[in-house]
RNA sequence: GCACCCGUAGCUCAGCUGGAUAGAGCGCUGCCCUCCGAAGGCAGAGGCCACAGGUUCGAAUCCUGUCGGGUGCACCA
């Protein structure tokens, strides 16, 4: 048996790769073609073969030839590979290879000797990607609208840590605007209230929502009545601080529910008291990418009162937006994109590539700041360092299909505790991943929770469980996998092998494209197909796992099934949901 | 008015960055244990991939336009 240490479909790339280079050695391909396109992928159907390759097809034009003539060249080639035992074309010029079934035993050992490792990947080269999600104002727990950008970001960054890169997951803390101000003031309401203040209703434009309570009460604990009759001016400042920590305690507690920790909780007030805003204004006007100009009535809705005021504008509209953007107000201070774009260039020194997760809401400010970030990073004459902003539609939260409000100020907003409360975090997380992040999508709670039946979690989860319980069944009756017979599975357990082999490339694919809820219906698809085989054993006891007459076959298909359960494993980890051992 | 996202089975959604005969779940029809493996499985019906052009060996996928739905368009964050 080959000793292989790469996954089949990326090892099979390097033996399509070097077919190639072979055929341009012998002249038949002219050299130096670009091979980019090259795949080598499984068939749409199985019964087309293991694994497909569009190389003749791809390189027959460049090459000057047509796709069949340099097809049957490289199928000749590859029929060299002991492995192969037989490369057909096919359609329009596909080349599809039939494996031995040692060489997807191989990747049954491989499964076992890399464990939790089985998929991971050096692709991302140890680059350092910090990947910014959540961001929610520290102005409150966290409410549902946080609440898929959170999950898919956190998906995100675990699945490039798995795949190469070193990854810094953030925080931005918005604590320098006037929302904070808000809520400082909401929390001297509070301070005043425990102080034994009757103060009524809250006054409109603050935050009126209970969990402000206990801040007003340790302020009052704090400070006694130091601070209930003196101005403003005395106190802003430090209730802000006080209840922006609290803030961010309330919502790390929340994240954590969901499963979610941040490596770094970064201030916007720091950012701006240490002058870095300031620097990067000089930079952008000694490149002339800012200057001093009127600001343009907002499209659209022109207001009654506009004045056209002079403003610091960063030049937008040359990378596509309407219009100039301020990045000070009339006051002096930094507008939120002021801010933005300092923050980014300071990300930036510490990291080869930025990924932000934003709201669909925040789509308008996507060219200004990416703009920004492709100027500040590219000084003179490099490249601008790689910045992506993916955004997350929005959730509409519906309850038996009614909708339910998210609305903020009222203060009786959905919080994302509740609703983990309600359905667990498992659930929450992997239904937010099984929609691309581009869709909108509907979160019903009844669904979700009484659908237990037809939900994918726990179809999933179901399979893990189900190898789970066969493993302690089997050695309760004294049998353990073993890989000394694999020779012994069928053409079904084959097949179940050739689909969990893909999960390196599934990884990749979903690491490269930014997009987690691939592993999410992989899982599925790997599920469905290990309780298929599993439900044979229904009518056949000869094909059930554990065939008490038969060790060594039993041993086989334990080792079998305890790779598949290791493969699951992996993937939900990828998704931060639990392989639960038993339902 | 402008920008971005979406439009695939009755419903909710995938579709591996341009590949082969269009995929899954739910719902519907019919089956599989008199619980020793049913939170499961098998089979069937159900499609003009919104519409119209274009690009090429090849388009649900890329480009242009139209229609429909969503989001945003303040010195807010």
């Amino acid at each position: 048996m080959t000793d292989q240490t790469t996954p089949i479909f990326a090892d099979f790339a390097q033996v399509i790769d070097a077919a190639l280079t072979a055929l341009e050695a012998a002249g038949t391909l002219p050299a130096g073609l670009p091979r980019a396109a090259v795949t080598c992928e499984p068939p749409r159907d199985a019964s087309h073969g293991d694994l497909s390759t569009n190389a003749a097809m791809v390189l027959a034009k460049p090459a000057g030839t047509n796709p069949r003539a340099l097809a049957s060249a490289l199928v000749a080639e590859l029929e060299k590979e002991p492995r192969v035992v037989s490369a057909e074309i096919a359609g329009p010029g596909f080349i599809n290879l039939r494996l031995t079934g040692e060489a997807w035993l191989a990747e049954l050992h491989l499964i076992a000797a890399r464990g939790a490792d089985y998929g991971r990947s050096a692709m991302g080269g140890g680059k350092v990607v910090n990947v910014e999600y959540v961001s929610a104002n520290p102005t409150g727990p966290m409410h549902m609208g946080h609440c898929r950008g959170a999950v898919v970001g956190d998906a995100l960054a675990e699945l490039l840590a798995f795949t190469g890169h070193k990854v810094i997951k953030e925080y931005y803390v918005n604590d320098a605007g006037a929302q904070v101000d808000v809520l400082a003031r909401s929390a001297h309401v509070r301070y005043r209230e425990a102080l034994g203040e009757a103060v009524g209703a809250i006054p409109e434009g603050l935050y009126p929502g209970d969990y402000l309570i206990p801040v007003g009460q340790a302020l009052a604990a704090e400070f006694g009545d130091k601070y209930a009759a003196a101005p403003e001016s005395e106190w802003l400042l430090l209730f802000r601080a006080k209840a922006v920590a609290a803030m961010l305690d309330i919502i790390r507690s929340d994240l954590a529910q969901l499963g979610i920790h941040h490596d770094l909780f970064s201030s916007e007030a720091e950012l701006q008291a240490s002058g870095k805003v300031d620097a990067a204004e000089q930079w952008l006007r000694a490149h002339d990418l800012v200057y001093d100009g009127l600001l343009e009535a907002p499209k659209g809705k022109t207001p009654e009162d506009w004045e056209a005021v002079e403003l610091p504008l960063f030049r937008s509209t040359k990378f596509g937006d309407d219009q100039d953007r301020p990045i000070k107000k009339s006051n002096g201070t930094w507008t939120y994109f002021g801010a933005d774009l300092a923050y980014h260039f300071q990300k930036a020194q510490s990291a080869d590539a930025l990924v932000d997760i934003w709201g669909a809401d925040h789509a308008g400010t996507v060219k200004r700041i990416k703009a920004a970030v492709a100027a500040l990073t590219s000084a003179e004459g490099q490249e601008p360092k790689p910045f992506e902003i993916k955004l997350v539609q929005m959730v509409q939260l519906l309850r038996d299909g009614q909708p339910v409000k998210m609305s903020k100020r009222s203060g009786n907003f959905v919080t994302l505790a509740e609703v983990v409360e309600e359905v667990g975090k498992d659930v929450v997380r992997f239904t937010m991943l099984t929609r691309k992040p581009d869709a909108q999508m509907d979160f019903d709670f009844a669904k979700v929770v009484e659908a237990s039946k037809d939900n994918p979690v726990f179809y999933v989860q179901y399979c893990h469980a189900r190898v789970c319980s066969t493993l302690r069944k089997a050695a309760a009756e004294g049998f353990a996998p073993s890989d000394a017979n694999l020779a012994l599975l069928g053409a079904e357990e084959l097949d179940l092998v050739r689909l969990a082999a893909q999960f390196p490339r599934v990884v990749e694919g979903a690491a490269v494209a930014r997009e987690a809820h691939r592993v999410a219906f992989f899982l599925h698809d790997l599920a469905a197909a290990f309780h298929a085989y599993w439900n044979v054993g229904n009518d056949r006891p000869d094909k059930r796992f554990i065939v008490a007459q038969d060790s060594a076959l039993t041993a086989a298909r334990l080792f079998l099934g305890a790779q598949i359960g290791q493969v699951v494993r992996n993937g939900l980890a990828l998704l931060g949901v639990e392989a639960a051992e038993e339902l």
